[in-house]
DNA sequence: TAAATCACTTGTGTAATGCAAGTATTATTT
DNA sequence: AAATAATACTTGCATTACACAAGTGATTTA
């Protein structure tokens, strides 16, 4: 295999390298929004809980493309929209995405949280804390990523309307 | 048990948490280095291959004590030291570091880079992506580091010394 | 006891992120 | 058909996180 100095990245550290490429606020938040929500358009990215800023959403969807975790393709019927779909390389992230939920659930900060979360949530998230078989789990959810389908089904946001110009 | 707002974060979301609280550039890259390299002084951590900046190692750690990831204690016989150690609650972070690394290892990006590490570095990298019992592996390392020691023994760098100034 | 080490702080510059407003294109409503 | 609405952005500016270089005081070593 040809090798290629340090990609302008720190150091050849794999822990590093993790955090270099997926540390930043954002990535891992809009991979959730279609992994475990199967929000597929930039609208339904910017109606989630954490009201990402317009610019840093775009900006974001740009790199998480360049860097092979989502593929953009355009809408069959919209020509507005266009699709996100992640790929195997962001599927590969699942693992990581439940050891990030199951250190949360039992992390005393994040209990003591108020929750407003679905009976279809809650169930997922003590499954990562408490299953006795965590491949099988994770291996659960890359099937179901794989056919096009999403961790909790059904839920997408609508939208808000904005405020309108009067004409001239 | 009684909850609390949302403490400041962006929403409830366990993947959100984890982000906001461990998913900035360095709180992952200086818990690694107790964990896997054994270090456990403020100059061990300068000393790194990512090359910290010296405020922005003290601002790390001292959020990590905040955090309850890490404890500081005074240095038995060298009053200018103090030692960091990892508590049960970073402790609980190896099950990500693990899919992190495998994660990483598994990156094609990652495997075209020059790797300049140890035998023994290459053999947990490549174990953390082939084992086929990935839980007893993390048991394994949650062991060793509850009795004090690291994942790669014996080689923390040594210090440089600094250009002096003459004395008047 | 001078020099070196150590764990920082301070000052300043740059990069990432955040907010509000605007724009072009396409879809929907009247 | 024309107006309105929706969608996916961009632009400009404010703020926060991080980066670099140079110090400082306490302690240890030569």
């Amino acid at each position: 295999m040809r090798r290629n100095g340090l990609k302008g990245r720190r150091s050849d550290c794999p822990v590093n390298f993790a955090v270099e490429t997926i540390g930043d606020k954002w990535s891992l938040v809009i991979l959730r929004d279609i992994i475990f929500w199967g929000k597929r358009t930039y609208g339904e990215f910017l109606r989630s809980d954490e009201k990402i800023a317009t610019n840093i959403l775009a900006g974001r969807l740009e790199y998480l493309e360049e860097e092979g975790l989502v593929s953009k393709s355009p809408h069959q019927t919209d020509k507005r929209k266009d699709i996100y779909m992640v790929t195997e390389k962001g599927i590969a992230l699942v693992p990581m995405f439940v050891e990030m939920i199951a250190w949360s659930a039992r992390n005393e900060t994040w209990q003591t949280m108020d929750h407003a979360g679905t009976n279809q949530q809650r169930r997922f998230v003590e499954r990562t804390v408490k299953t006795k078989n965590k491949a099988k789990l994770i291996e659960d959810v890359i099937e179901i990523v794989r056919r096009g389908g999403c961790v909790f089904e059904g839920v997408t946001q609508p939208s808000n309307p904005r405020p309108s110009r009067k004409r001239s």
